[in-house]
DNA sequence: CCGACAACCTGTGAGC
DNA sequence: TGCTCACAGGTTGTCG
């Protein structure tokens, strides 16, 4: 499910309720994810406060001031919130508890394809070989047209593809690398180093604000991480093209077309984007 | 460095 | 209804 829309709005639903809060303990009821978890006797983070939630690419980082727990949610992990006891369900991997037994609340990470990552990265977080190799986060002043002209520089790799490659942009999954090449106009065959300047320019904007839009649709229902089936806020926006194989695209009518793009399905317009 | 591919794992829906 | 197959919104690692 999350792409970088998906993360931020996790992290906005969960941090007000669990930032400042002491982790009580933590419950890791399979011995892996992706990677192993941190199965210690008692972990480094149990009995500290939690300081913030930051979001690098489709990352969250809980910092507990001695390090950090790093989480991801793969292709199908949610988190959500519980104030009461309510049993753990077949893909129910994992529980952090806070705050006192009076008082407490729990973040539940469920992850049915168990492709996410909870780990443990005692301080510094940032040399750690998973973040230290993350591209430009797609938000920022930073990426630009012409930063986007340098790092496509040369490649002749088709730009839908590469659009997703976390190591140079985070954040972009399969669904909004279709929807931002859609509402620029370009072809997602199209060879990355060719596309000039001004449609650069034109994407990085789409980009922005088909992240921007979806972070602001999830937004909208952020109340359902409490008590939720961990499902909720993510599916709500209109996709132009993803997903609408055969449906009329909504600028033209004419009929949205798919394809493969190394293992992943591609949606576009053929007559809108060229 | 680039690009193609398999791998990790379970659930779901289409087609027979 | 039941079976099989392809595919699912991510990322790493390996190979040429």
């Amino acid at each position: 499910m999350p792409e970088l829309p998906e993360v931020e709005v996790t992290r906005c639903g969960i941090a007000p309720a669990l930032v400042g809060r002491r982790l009580a303990s933590a419950d890791f009821r399979v011995p892996a994810l992706r990677y192993p978890l941190p199965h210690a006797e008692r972990p480094a983070f149990v009995g500290r406060q939690l300081q913030s939630i930051q979001r690098r690419g489709k990352y969250l980082l809980l910092d507990f001031g001695n390090g950090h727990l790093l989480v991801h949610l793969g292709m199908s992990g949610s988190l959500r919130l519980l104030t009461a006891d309510m049993a753990a369900q077949k893909h129910d991997h994992v529980d952090l508890v806070f705050g006192a037994d009076h008082d407490k609340i729990i973040l539940r990470l469920r992850d049915p394809r168990r492709f996410g990552a909870l780990l443990w990265l005692p301080g510094e977080p940032w040399a750690h070989p998973l973040l230290k190799t993350l591209g430009i986060e797609p938000l920022t002043e930073d990426f630009d047209a012409e930063w986007l002209k340098r790092t496509l520089a040369g490649l002749k790799a088709a730009i839908k593809p590469t659009l997703m490659d976390s190591h140079r942009i985070v954040g972009i999954g399969n669904i909004y690398a279709s929807e931002s090449l859609f509402r620029a106009g370009i072809d997602p065959r199209a060879a990355a180093g060719k596309i000039s300047l001004n449609r650069l320019a034109r994407l990085v904007a789409e980009i922005k604000a088909t992240l921007t839009a979806a972070i602001a649709a999830g937004g909208s229902s952020l109340r359902d991480f409490i008590h939720s089936d961990g499902s909720s806020g993510y599916f709500q926006q209109q996709y132009f093209v993803y997903g609408r194989s055969g449906e009329p695209c909504r600028r033209c009518g004419k009929p949205i077309r798919e394809l493969r793009q190394g293992q992943r399905a591609t949606f576009f317009c053929a007559h809108c984007q060229r």
